[in-house]
DNA sequence: TCTGGGGTCCTAGGACCC
DNA sequence: TCTGGGGTCCTAGGACCC
């Protein structure tokens, strides 16, 4: 039994935040479950290397690199094909070891998650021994390496891990965290990408100890008013996110490679339909219904457009998710047939659950227990896990609660 | 055969409403 | 004659992450 209480608004002064991520993750699987690839450099991956082991890592081979690129780098290398249903098998099973630790788990891929234990040091033990535990776990009852970063905050976990890989563990103590903060060049933010960093080195600024250094609007004047605030911060080691338990997906998409070959526009529908199903599959198994249907399109020059229609009713059904998407398409070949397309994708967004009833009770605001009858009835009417949102309406303004079954 | 297949979040402009 | 401000939604593009 867990009872968990955060108070946002106060900031964090223990190191209770672990960021845990499996090495490697599908070529350590590989290594995993065949004996003779252990030691070895291995690529998972034809075309482009979705995962090297470390000892592929020690030639300068890089996820996603191009496989020839690779193998040039690493002769000796031993190539696999993805097994995608034997990395979510060992995924599932590394989460349930995360959430027999704490209830706080925030998924973050199929590899990484945050876990705050915070208040577990009186039944676990502090969050460094809680984490030694953890890896032995993962190690022991699943058969991989993993890295734990701990800190105070989600970001600085996540620097700490990135830091002590492979099969580590590293604890930023608060006092500690701008010493371990400022050298590091401004490429470990979480955020800043090929684009930012060589913005940020054109204006000398290399370490996240210079951006510390910058004044923020003198920042803002290189980067825009978002990021550079949120870079700031993160170089202050400020970060008031907290690990958020059930995040649910925004959005689900396919995709399909094509290559260079100019496509007839009846070969292209063949296509969206395939995807079409594809995603009406996962749609429906996920409970959820799509309003936008976007087109995504690669060309031969690898740009990249996207065609998008929303429409009135939310929407499951193959058939008109299919309709939408070919008067996308259709919208779209004059583009295709100038620019040459080698990537062909859809993405169903703005969803919601596709069982969602909405029901408008009155209640007295002014007495005490008046919405708890309310929701109480609607519990007694629908079942308690079926009553998920309160949304109090106001006079001119509608504030969303969302509420956990009991 | 140079560059997979998932995702997230931010920005910016225009339409539209009050 | 001159001239709002605040808000939401939609579309498109782009940076970034694993």
């Amino acid at each position: 039994m867990f009872v968990s209480i955060s108070h946002p608004a106060v900031p964090r002064t223990e190191a209770t935040i672990l960021h845990a991520d499996l090495d490697s993750f599908y070529a350590s699987v590989e290594q995993r479950d065949d004996p003779t690839l252990r030691g070895r450099p291995v690529l998972v991956g034809g075309g482009v290397v979705l995962a090297a082991s470390y000892e592929a890592k020690a030639f300068g081979v890089r996820s996603p690199m191009n496989g020839r690129e690779a193998l040039r780098l690493c002769p000796q290398a031993v190539v696999v094909g993805p097994r995608m249903s034997a990395y979510s098998e060992a995924s599932k099973a590394v989460f349930d070891i995360f959430r027999d630790t704490t209830p706080l788990v925030e998924g973050i891929s199929v590899d990484e998650a945050f876990l705050d234990v915070g208040g577990l040091r009186k039944i676990a033990g502090s969050p460094s021994d809680i984490a030694e535990k953890l890896r032995k776990r993962v190690r022991d009852e699943v058969g991989l390496p993993i890295t734990v970063g701990i800190a105070r905050t989600k970001f600085l976990a996540k620097v700490a891990s990135a830091v002590g890989k492979p099969d580590g563990l590293l604890l930023v103590p608060p006092e500690t965290e701008l010493e371990f903060l400022h050298p590091l060049p401004v490429e470990r933010l979480w955020g800043v990408g090929a684009v930012t960093a060589k913005n940020l080195h054109e204006h000398g600024i290399r370490t996240v100890g210079q951006i510390a250094e910058r004044n923020e609007s003198a920042l803002s004047s290189i980067l825009g008013q978002a990021s550079s605030r949120h870079l700031y911060a993160l170089s202050w080691a400020r970060d008031p996110r907290h690990v958020q338990v059930g995040k649910r997906r925004r959005s689900i998409g396919s995709q399909r490679a094509i290559g260079r070959r100019p496509r007839p526009p009846a070969e292209l529908d063949a296509i969206v339909v395939g995807i079409v199903e594809r995603l009406g599959k996962r749609l429906r198994a996920a409970h959820r219904v799509t309003r936008t249907i976007v087109l995504r399109l690669r060309f031969d020059d690898f740009t990249r457009a996207t065609r998008s229609r929303t429409v009135f009713e939310p929407t499951a059904r193959n058939d008109l998710i299919l309709q939408v998407a070919r008067g996308l398409l259709d919208d779209a070949l004059p583009l295709i047939a100038e620019r040459g397309c080698t990537l062909i994708g859809l993405s169903l967004s703005n969803l919601d659950d596709d069982n969602a009833i909405q029901l408008a009770l009155p209640f007295d605001a002014d007495s005490n227990g008046s919405l708890d009858c309310t929701i109480d009835s609607l519990r007694d009417r629908f079942g308690s896990a079926a009553v998920t949102k309160a949304v109090l309406i106001g006079r001119d303004q509608g504030m969303t609660v969302p509420m956990l079954p009991d």
